[in-house]
DNA sequence: CTTGACTTCTAAAACGTTTTAAGTAATAAT
DNA sequence: ATTATTACTTAAAACGTTTTAGAAGTCAAG
């Protein structure tokens, strides 16, 4: 069994509120007995049961964090890499982190008012917000603390931290039509993700800007996997022949558009421009490498999580709607064009 | 305030023992009783508290997944499909899953002594088994629940569940040499993962039992990531031109070659084969498809899971020592190739 | 009418901590 | 010598649940 304050009270003939409040610091503990009691505690191996504390103190010190998977195969560095944000900062603010992997739909609710409801959780981060997000709708009604990574369109408003992709976007689509690429494909995230709409925006944005009309036949719209980017890029390239430059969403349907693109006998970079979003780590790596939209990602999980635990702790936030401005990555996927085949 | 069951008891006039043994179902209280304790728990919107249940119960219904990240930018899309698998397992047997994300060294014992010793979990699931492995050593000592992913070189037994990659990548290199191949790069897994181990010896074996001398200077140790793989294809191709063939100990390193082969003009398949080991969904999406060493990683998630909330429940498992046989799946990146250039 | 069995319910303890409110003893001030 | 003040300590309550041990009532059998 696991050594109480009851075992060092009694091993020292005092009582557990004065182990208690000797362990925690109080001030109204004379130094000797403050001393022994650490002593005795340290040479009795006494550690806190966390869950008798919580219980106590009415919070858990937890965050939750519930991944939207899609599909059992679920596999997107992304995560991974926020993940290790949250959770490096979690562990500094210490603070545990419950994590649930949940497609969205009907059962992903369930997670949410259980995690509230049960509270489990001091405070949620939610991510890839959605059009009229039901998370965001739900967590405001019980005024639960949470941060989402990503804006919505409740006009309600709430602590979030998105990236200006819609200015990503344009900047990016910008540099293509420098290029001189006339005909751009783009290929959407899905269409009820709250960033799908900004970033189709900068598109839309950026050829009006140019004079170039907008085609709705050129939009697709894929799953944020490299094989929707590739059974894409193979539909763009054999049904537009004139089409000299994809823009994608994520780095990984620019990535399975590449590899379409080879395939059916493209250089990229001469014969069709490619570029993503994210830059993940495999996107420098790429053959030739990525053109793409960096989004800080570790940092972004980093500062969700800190943003929470402020938030959690009644700390006001100086700036509780952050939008950061992403760093336009040219490399060699959008090169050496010469004009396009329009 | 959240409504307690002594809410219940207050607003029925019955006592506290009888709301908790009607709610949990108990054969001694009538059913007009246990009926209106349901009722009116449902019409007064009464979720049990789970940190009062914990504190009672003495156990936290939590697993504990600690990942081991390698540097700021971790990001292995291996772990989220681990990762969803683990989660969607967890949820199913009704248990909440707190993730921790830690770089091996110093401070991870800290964490999992946490974890242990502060009761915040009811077991763990541990990954990446290394040689000599202080983790297991400790848990092993501490007599707490757990399962590996990956045998350790400690004679001591424990449940584990694991893919014989030995086997794995014997065959991958005999396919390699039945296609011609011999000499044949290795790229390597940290000395002290203990997969990295058996992976080498499988890679010896093949190369022995076909008469092919093993030479050291072809051995290369990678960290596992693409750029480490891109790295070290680029040292290989560069400094051994008489190589037709490198096998790389995880699919990120095999991608990451094999752009470091293309940049050097070589053609995959044809001038060079690279081979992998996972089969992220990345490796099929490849150009060209990536031959490599299957592991079932989401069910791998899946398996271990189920394993230790058996184990947790004292419930003897039919085998706590699984060694898993992967699949060979044989792609375009060893194809094609017509005897090498030795 | 007693006994035993059975059904239904509950008071109280327990889980391990923190907090509250009060107590004791010593010292200083009047 | 009484009263404040200060320094330290603690009994008891609280957090919300489950479990234990037994009480109270009903009924049937002897």
């Amino acid at each position: 069994m696991a050594i109480t304050q009851q075992d060092i009270a009694n091993e020292l003939g005092i009582s557990v509120a004065t182990v208690s409040r000797a362990l925690g610091g109080y001030s109204d503990i004379a130094k000797s007995t403050r001393e022994r009691v650490q002593q005795t505690a340290q040479k009795m191996g006494y550690r806190p049961n966390v869950i008798a504390r919580r219980l106590q103190k009415q919070q858990t010190d937890t965050i939750g964090f519930i991944i939207p998977t899609h599909g059992p195969r679920f596999s997107d560095s992304f995560f991974t890499e926020l993940l290790a944000g949250i959770g490096n900062e979690a562990a500094e603010q210490d603070y545990d982190l419950l994590v649930s992997t949940r497609a969205a739909g009907n059962r992903e609710m369930k997670i949410y008012q259980r995690m509230v409801s049960e509270q489990r959780v001091d405070g949620l981060l939610v991510v890839r917000t959605r059009q009229n997000d039901q998370r965001i709708r739900y967590l405001l009604k019980e005024n639960f603390p949470f941060v989402a990574f990503g804006r919505s369109d409740t006009s309600s408003d709430y602590p979030y931290l998105d990236v200006d992709s819609q200015w990503g976007i344009y900047q990016i689509t910008q540099h293509l039509i420098n290029l001189g690429h006339k005909k751009l494909a783009y290929i959407s995230a899905p269409e009820k993700l709250q960033f799908a709409r900004y970033r189709l925006t900068g598109y839309k944005q950026a050829l009006e800007e140019n004079n170039i009309s907008y085609q709705p036949n050129l939009i697709f719209y894929g799953e944020l996997t490299e094989s929707s980017g590739y059974k894409l890029g193979h539909e763009i390239l054999s049904k537009h022949t004139d089409v000299t430059a994809i823009i994608a969403s994520n780095d990984l349907m620019a990535l399975g558009t590449m590899n379409a693109a080879r395939e059916l006998g493209y250089k990229i970079g001469r014969d069709v421009a490619v570029t993503g979003f994210d830059d993940v780590p495999l996107a420098s790596h790429a053959h030739p490498p990525l053109t793409t939209v960096r989004q800080p990602i570790y940092d972004i999980g980093r500062q969700i999580c800190r943003m929470l635990v402020q938030s959690i702790n009644n700390i006001p936030l100086e700036n509780d709607r952050v939008l950061l401005k992403p760093e336009i990555v040219i490399r060699a996927s959008s090169q050496h064009n010469k004009g396009g085949g329009a």
